[in-house]
This record gives C-alpha cells, structure tokens and sequence, in this order.
DNA sequence: CGTGTCACG
DNA sequence: ACGTACGTGACACGT
C-alpha cells in the first residue's frame, strides 16, 4: 500500500508562529520580512519528508468563512485576528510547497479539516492506500479507522495514534470523537457543548450510550442534576456535534493521483536564500559553503602571502584571555590555508606587514600578544561593521556567518571541554576566514551607503584603545579580598543562625521560593502581589519583623562574597591582575559593556561592599578616576535646546537644585535634600520615559502628585517635552532612531499590536539618542586621550571605562600632566550648546580615588 | 536554560 | 484590567 500524507497546513503555521513569537517580537531576514513561521514549517515539512518517504502528499489550507458560520454565528468567536505578520507568511508557505514539489488545496468556505476529511475517505475506500495525517488539532482524531492514522504533534515530539491507541485512551470508537465535542464542547473554536459536562462525564455517556442521539433516547434513564444539564443542553449538544463534524465530501475535483510527490525544484534554493534559512539549503546543496584543498602550513618558509588576506584566529574559549590559541585560518583569491599555533609563535611576517581583514581585530591581538606574537596592520573588522549595520554580532563569529550562508561551527561544538579535532577546526577555521574575505566588498558597501564615519572615526580606532587597557589589565591585591572572604564568612554562618532560629527550620536562604514560604506564610509578613522576596520589598519592613533585617543583610553580604570576592578571585591571573573583556558590539545603544568579570558594575553604593574597591590598586602609583557631571541632562539640554535648561548648566548651578525650584515654586534657599532627591528622581525619570505611576511608586506619593511634578518639569523646561515627542514621531515613521553621530537603532517595538510593548518602543525611542550620544562622547574621548597619552610616550594606562567615567593606574610624575589632559580632552570631546564638566580624583586604590 | 535577584551607569 | 524607567552581567536556584 502507497502512504498517504495528509497535512493540516494553517495547524502548523499557527503552531510555528506562536511557538516563535515571544513577546510579539517575530524572527525576520534582513530585509524585515517576518519569517518564523515559515522557518518552523519548513523544518517540519523537511522533517515529514525525511521520517515518512511518502509517495503522496497534501497541503490542506482554510479559505473564508465555513458554512459552519452560517449555521452559527459565534463560530470561531472571540479568537484574535491573524496577526499580519503571520498572514503575510501564508502566501510564501505556498510557494515553498510547489518548489518543494508538494500539491496544497484550499477551496473557499471549507476549513482546511474538510479538505484532510475528503481525502482520508479516498484513502479509507482504496485498497492501494494508507493516510497519516498530521495536526496538532485533536478534531482530526475523528478521521481514525484501520486505514487512517493520526500523527498528533505536542510542543516537542508527537503522538501516532490510530485505532487501538486512540481507543485505549478514550474508550470509545474514534469516530465518536464529534459525540465528544456535542457533548463537552470546545472553548477554542467556541463550540458550546453541553454546559457543566466535561471529558469525564461525557466519555462515561458515551460508553453507555454510544452515541448523543441515543443518550437522549434513553434520557429517562439518566437521573439528577446530570439529567437537568442534558435536558437544557439538548439544542446545543445536536449543534455542537454537528460543527464538530468534519466534512468529506468537498467538491476537490483532484485524486489521489494528483497529490503525488514531486520532489524539490531548484526554486526553493531560491526561496530559502530570500528568506535566509541557510540550514536548509546546506541540506540540498553544500557546495557554496565547504572549502577545498585546505594546506595546513607545516614550515614557516612556506607561508607566502602577498595581498590583502582575511584570517581568522582559532581560540578555544571565549574568554580568549583564559583561551588557548589552536592556530589560524587564512584566505583570499590565492591562498587558503592553516597555520597551527606552533608556527604562529615564529612571527611569520604578514602578520605585522600584510594588511588584515578579520572578525573582531581585538580578540585577535590580545590572543596572539598572549602567546608572544606581534600583530599589526588590521583595517577591517567584520564584527564592527556587523555591530554597525545591526546585525547578529556576537562574540562568536558563526551567528553572522550562518546569515551569510557559511555555514560554520559554534565554538562550544568545536571545543568540547578542550577536547578538538585538529582537522576539523582548521577546516572551520579557513572557513570563517572565507567568509570574512568574501564579504568584506559587500559590507564595505552596505555600511558606505548608511554612514561610514562612526565606523572609521570612532569605532574601529576605539578597538586599539580597549585591546591596550584589555592588554594592561587591572591589578588586583587578594591579600585585601581574602582578609574581607574571612569577616564576611563568619558573618554569614552567624546571620544563618539567627534566620534558622527565627524561622524554627533550617531551609535555603538564597530561594525565593523557600524564602517566601518561610516570610509570607510562616513568619506573616505581608507578601505583594508577585509575593517577591527582593530588597525593595523587604526594607519596607526592615525594624518590624526582626528576621528581615537579618535576610537583609544575608542578601547583601551573600552577593558580595558569590560574586565579588569568589568571582574576582577566579579572575586574577598570574600576573596579580584582573583582564576584563570589553564587548564593543553588543549593546542596543552603542555602550560599551564588559564581562569576565564584569568591571563596570564594582559596588559603590553601599559603604560596606564599596570595600571591595580597595583591592583594586595601581601598578603605578595612583588610581586616577574622571568622571562627566550628568551627561545625560546636559545632553538632554543640548538635543531638546530648552532655554531654561541650558541656562542651568550654562549658569553652574546644581541641575536638580534647579529642578527643584521649578518644580517646587521655591528659592534656591529654600531647597532641603527631600525635595533635591525628589527632583534627581523626576529628572532622571524624564530620560526614561517614566509614567506619573512609577514616580509615584519611587518617591512613595500620590500618583496625582507626581504627575504634577512632571507636569511641572515640562512647563518650567519648555521645549523638553516638544523635543521627546518629536523623537518618538519621528521614530515612529522611520522606524529607526539614530544618535547625534549617526549611530541608528531600529525599533520594532514601535508597531507591534501590543500596547504594553509598543509602549516600550516608545520609551526606548526617547532615551537611545541620549544614551547613545553619551557613549559616542566618551569613546571619541578615549580615542583623543590615547593618541595625546602616546604621543607624550606617557607610561601611565588608561584601564578602565564605566560609560561616563575613566579610571587611570597612574605614575606619579605624570599626574598632573594627566590630570589636565584628561579633563581637558574629556570636556571638549564634542562641542555641545552647553558645557561638558568632568570631575577628578585620585587615591592609592580604587576606593579612595572618589 | 529560564527566572529572580542584585550589582553598576 | 493590565503594567508601568533606559542600558548592562553574574550568581543561585530549580525544572
């Protein structure tokens, strides 16, 4: 017998969809057609293909409304519209079908459940076949028989059920299945049933009765309540049962023959290409993607390379400061080759003569620099551009890759706990290599046509800077760490006991879920909505219930030890210094941020945990910390030109002061510390776009009150609230913001069908100019204080930079030479409407230079 | 591997 | 009725 294979198309299409869709943010290709659905599709298409062989297979689809509407009017109620960005998916899942060589049908008012029915009943009257059908939709499990199966898919894996399995669960015949639904009802397609029966109860009648026409035969029989929820439901269980009826006689005019399996034409290439799923293609066609002839250098005299060349270095870790150098790949029009790590030690000359393209120029000097080699001469960083032109830059160069079709492997598959196949890495190595070579043209164009400048004035200078202080590092003194690890230690086993005490049980302080059961229900503090356990909510009854004082100062003294003692103390190389790494390509807003470890988030709040600075020491003589005065406002003032605003910082005078005279209709005089910190809190929640609810909330007042307040700001500051709004409308059109420099950050956000998240959208289109300017001041900043610094040949370093501050391990006899060079440079980084002001200090660590 | 929490600007 | 301020990274828990 010949298979059969009966697809529910909008089933999986939907299934795709939502599976994929978080949060409304849908996968796209480049061109920002939406492709989740279809991705998912494909891969279930391929997979039905792979795992079934079928001779015939069938597509089916819905087209308008059923005459089950006629019949009823709330038929399929209350379910959402198709998303656009779905129905647009529709129309290129059909044309996948036909280049994949597969018949779909849709017929107008049948759901695409009649077309599976129709056709499950040539297959059942035809001796030369079998059907499988696959959905999710247990409607279809009505079509079982002994010929017909039903592939029934789950959120992972799937069901086969036929006859004997379906009978097994049930109880009952498969095609009693629309007795079911007449009777229990089905909320999803808005079918009623009969109200107050469900699964159980109905099964039950069923196996007694057989079918919903003979339960009210015999509804004499049935006594009680049962018999009253019947009785009622009489109407609505015959209808019931007839929606849920699936239909076999549409009008298909096709056979069985004409749903044969063609097998894919070259077309689909072409969709997959346009559609971006490179995966798929690698299944049909490898060829674009394999590199031949990879010579792997075996003697440096044969490493002959005369003309620009793209190499890309092979590094187990990604943190390369803990990596080991496997060797490089190396590739342009002549050449295409690996050169183990051995002979890269014998400093092979193209490595500071050639000049180099490659995929993230910092990783590649700091690894090499770590295994004794000089490198030089870089002008292009596949990753930057990527950064800049918005793309899957990640720290591992495979996610663009993958998007350009070179199909190369992750890092955590290539090295598995250290453990490497040579031949395989060299292989992937040449590969990215190609990649990088073979783009470099494209992306050179891309990024010309959209603006090149951020790209050669900031950026790609900027990674010379941070490979220098990534290179130097800072110094560490874990004589300080360890002294703190023994106090805080003992305090924790003390504050363990006393919570254990109070709590009448020993249980895990760090889960919140134990925690809360402990608090909320034990103890009888009141819980919030969420019941959270964290500080915000805690403090609020910090002196009233003895215990959370105790879990208070548990939780701060744990996040010290875990992660800033244990966690720096796993970083502290050999050299008694911590190197961080700075990922230049990550954030939404051009900032900079740092892991392994993090160094941009080191305590400074609380006094207690700032300790924790004091190990930080120069490997000079001082620590030399330079930070911008509110930035942010000043850049707010700059972008919105708000006179008042710009009088301010043009004045001196203490920004929230200002605020808070305006604000508070007082004289500078009459300003107390309350009403400064309620006005920070309100300026700060203006580059936010926080609502009068969250001020309220943070300031702890009425939210008719902080309303006000904003309503106030924006009338003192006139012009503020005409520049956001003109920021938001602009970014509503374009769909994109872009910084004072040109940085540009598309928003998706901005259109989705959800409030809440276009909402987001909104917020972020107000702050990233902002914070995106800010990041752009300070890197052009750094660039101009590194190239002053060299010139001076100045011994000091530049290690640190925590978004509008510099920290500096300085030499004594330059302090003061450095002092004046970095506030002067700092300040006039980029000409403003107001002035920028950067404030200095110094100290024999990190803790006294504030 | 996602969630909660907390550290920073 | 909902949820509510931008941008990050690390650790611990628990499925």
């Amino acid at each position: 017998m010949e298979k059969v294979i009966l697809v529910d198309g909008n089933n999986l299409m939907f299934r795709s969809y939502y599976a994929t869709a978080y949060m409304g943010n849908v996968m796209k290709n480049s061109k920002g057609f939406p492709t989740n659905a279809l991705y998912g599709f494909a891969n279930m298409m391929n997979k039905i293909l792979n795992e079934e062989s079928p001779s015939y297979i069938l597509v089916a689809f819905d087209k308008g409304k059923t005459f089950r509407h006629d019949n009823y009017h709330e038929y399929k109620a209350g379910r959402i519209e198709t998303p656009s960005e779905l129905r647009q998916q529709f129309v290129v899942a059909k044309e996948m079908l036909d280049a994949m060589g597969i018949k779909w049908f849709e017929i107008d008012g049948y759901e695409a459940d009649d077309i599976i029915g129709t056709f499950s009943m040539m297959v059942t009257n035809d001796d030369n076949y079998e059907g499988l059908i696959i959905s999710s939709d247990k409607d279809l499990l009505q079509l079982i028989n002994d010929k017909v199966k039903v592939k029934l898919l789950k959120s992972k894996d799937y069901i086969m059920m036929d006859k004997n399995t379906f009978m097994q669960e049930y109880g009952i015949e498969p095609s009693k299945m629309i007795d079911l639904k007449g009777l229990q009802g089905d909320s999803s397609d808005n079918i009623p049933g009969v109200s107050g029966i469900g699964e159980k109860t109905a099964l039950k009648l069923l196996q007694e009765y057989g079918s919903v026409e003979n339960i009210y035969v015999n509804l004499d029989k049935v006594k009680g309540k049962l018999f009253e929820k019947l009785n009622n439901g009489k109407d609505s269980a015959f209808m019931s049962k007839q929606l849920a009826t699936i239909y076999k006689e549409v009008p298909v005019e096709l056979t069985i023959e004409d749903i044969l399996y063609k097998g894919p034409s070259e077309k689909l290439n072409d969709i997959y290409k346009e559609l971006e799923f490179y995966s798929f293609i690698k299944n049909i066609n490898v060829k674009d993607n394999v590199v031949e002839d990879v010579v792997v250098f075996k003697d440096i005299n044969e490493i002959n390379i005369k003309k620009d060349v793209a190499i890309f270095l092979e590094v187990d870790n990604i943190n390369y400061h803990d990596g080991k150098v496997i060797g490089m790949g190396i590739y342009n029009d002549e050449i295409s080759g690996f050169i183990p790590s051995d002979l890269l030690k014998e400093n092979p000359t193209f490595l500071t003569k050639i000049n180099k393209y490659t995929y993230d120029i910092k990783k590649t000097i700091v690894s090499l620099n770590k295994i004794g080699v000089n490198t030089t001469n870089y002008d292009f960083d596949t990753m930057i551009i990527g950064y800049l032109l918005e793309m899957n830059t990640k720290d591992d160069v495979s996610y663009m890759a993958n998007t350009f079709g070179y199909n190369t492997e992750f890092i955590e598959n290539l090295y598995k706990k250290g453990i490497y196949n040579i031949d395989e890495v060299s292989k992937e190595a040449v590969k990215k290599a190609k990649f990088i070579y073979e783009t470099h043209d494209e992306l050179l164009n891309r990024l010309s046509s959209e603006d090149i400048t951020l790209y050669k004035d900031i950026e790609l200078p900027l990674v010379y800077v941070l490979t220098d202080m990534e290179l130097t590092g800072m110094k560490v003194d874990p004589s300080i760490l360890e002294s703190m690890k023994e106090e805080i230690n003992i305090k924790i086993e003390l504050l363990k006991k006393d919570i254990y005490n109070m709590a009448g049980e020993e249980f895990n302080i760090n889960s919140p879920r134990q925690l809360a059961d402990i608090l909320y229900d034990k103890i009888g503090v009141p819980a919030n909505k969420k019941r959270t356990t964290d500080k915000e909510h805690l403090s609020k009854y910090k002196n009233k219930y003895p215990i959370v004082d105790k879990i208070l100062e548990y939780k701060m003294l744990s996040k010290i030890y875990g992660t800033y003692i244990v966690g720096l103390e796993d970083f502290i190389h050999k050299d008694s210094k911590i190197h961080t790494i700075f990922n230049q390509t990550l954030t939404r807003t051009g900032r900079l941020s740092s892991s392994y470890p993090n160094l941009q988030n080191i305590p400074t709040r609380y006094e207690y945990a700032k300790l924790i600075r004091k190990s930080f020491v120069p490997e000079n003589d001082f620590i030399m910390s330079s930070d911008y005065s509110q930035i942010e406002l000043r850049l707010l003032a700059h972008l919105s030109k708000a006179p008042k605003l710009i009088e301010a910082f043009k004045s001196g005078i203490d920004v929230h002061t200002k605020t808070a005279m305006e604000v508070f209709n007082v004289t500078k005089d009459q300003v107390n510390s309350e009403m400064r910190h309620q006005a920070k809190t309100v300026n700060f929640g203006i580059i936010y776009g926080m609502s009068g609810f969250k001020l309220s909330e943070n300031l702890d007042i009425p939210i008719t009150e902080a309303q006000e307040f904003i309503d106030k700001y924006f009338q003192a500051f006139k012009g503020v609230k005409e520049y956001l709004d003109k920021v938001v409308s602009k970014a509503k059109e374009d769909g994109y913001v872009r910084t004072m420099m040109g940085r540009k950050r598309t928003i998706d956000e901005l259109n989705n069908t959800n409030y809440m998240i276009r909402q987001a959208g909104e917020r972020i289109a107000l702050n990233t100019p902002i914070q995106g300017a800010s990041a752009d001041i300070i890197k052009k900043a750094m660039i101009d204080i590194y190239k002053k610094m060299n010139e001076k040949k100045l011994k000091s370093k530049m290690v640190l930079q925590i978004h509008d501050e510099l920290i500096f391990d300085v030499k004594k006899e330059e302090l003061e030479t450095l002092k004046e060079l970095v506030k002067e440079t700092m300040e006039n980084a980029y000409k403003l409407e107001v002035p920028l002001e950067v404030e200095i200090s110094t100290g024999s660590n990190w803790y006294e230079a504030k």
